[in-house]
DNA sequence: GGGTTAACTATGGGATAACATGGGAAAGCA
DNA sequence: TGCTTTCCCATGTTATCCCATAGTTAACCC
């Protein structure tokens, strides 16, 4: 599982340090680093280790082979994913399309969300909290019935 | 469950004991250690352990994948916590931020709530539990009628 | 029952390992 | 060859591991 945020530097060669933990999440997953794609909800890049690819890899195999949503879905993810291996210290180097979507420049934020994570330029991460936090006040009360727990569904 | 209430000593270093019980308690769900978070409700934290957090997973998982509410909650929920893991004494260090955020100095009190638990300083806590109290007093009758226990929703 | 032992708890401090980061050398690609 | 990317080593800081102590509780046994 992916969890909290940490904000690292970027190096001039556009190298990042993952987070040990983030590192941790995807050790054993096979593929030796992460896989990072442009978000298309906003100015920010999304994330997470080969299982997560492989959980939307069944999740796009239950549409149809035309649905179009299906055919978005292969393109965004599949197509715009880029596999980051990291190096023998656990950084990623980001391409360059991705700094320019993320906006990203000397620091990038990483937000665990769970089964992925988020990558943001601090700047607009620190609006973007500003929203999150005051909807998650005030729609709470969502989240507030237990949900059953795995394996209660039968 | 936790239970009870205990006050320990951070260290210089910011280490703090975790109380023996709800060590306990987390024994076994996967992950030795607790997840703690800055409650958005005041100045105290706010933790559990790995079942709380898949919980709250499953929680958002009910959500449509890229609802505006599901990422807001993956947001705040995961990427504010903090996964803490013990020492070999059954201690955790905690970040900084996490001190900053409930004015914690020299000692922590843990206090059970069920499914969770909380961590104040001994005086904003002295406080909350003068209000906590008269509170109580004055809607005692809510409590009368016992709650559906979990998996009793259908 | 009284007294002793043995386990566990919370805590302190020093040594050790891990982490993030910088720079240079080698290897790929045009 | 010129440029970029990958690998490898060096560094300072921080966190974590590991030991030792002391107080408390529980267990035990004569």
């Amino acid at each position: 599982m992916f969890v909290s945020t940490t904000t690292n530097g970027i190096d001039a060669k556009g190298r990042v340090s993952v987070p040990a933990d983030f590192r941790a999440t995807v050790s054993g997953q096979g593929f030796p680093g992460i896989y990072v794609w442009r978000s298309f909800n906003g100015p920010f890049l999304e994330g997470g280790g080969q299982r997560l690819l492989e959980d939307y890899s069944d999740a796009i195999e239950d549409l149809d082979p035309y649905d179009p949503a299906r055919t978005a879905f292969e393109r965004v993810i599949f197509g715009g994913a880029k596999a980051l291996s990291f190096d023998s210290t656990g950084r990623v180097s980001l391409p360059k399309e991705f700094l320019d979507h993320a906006g990203l420049d000397k620091q990038a934020v990483f937000i665990g969300m769970g089964k992925r994570f988020e990558i943001w330029d601090p700047t607009a991460h620190a609006e973007q909290q500003v929203d999150d936090l005051s909807f998650a006040r005030d729609n709470k009360s969502a989240l507030r019935r237990p949900s059953r727990r795995r394996g209660d569904e039968a």
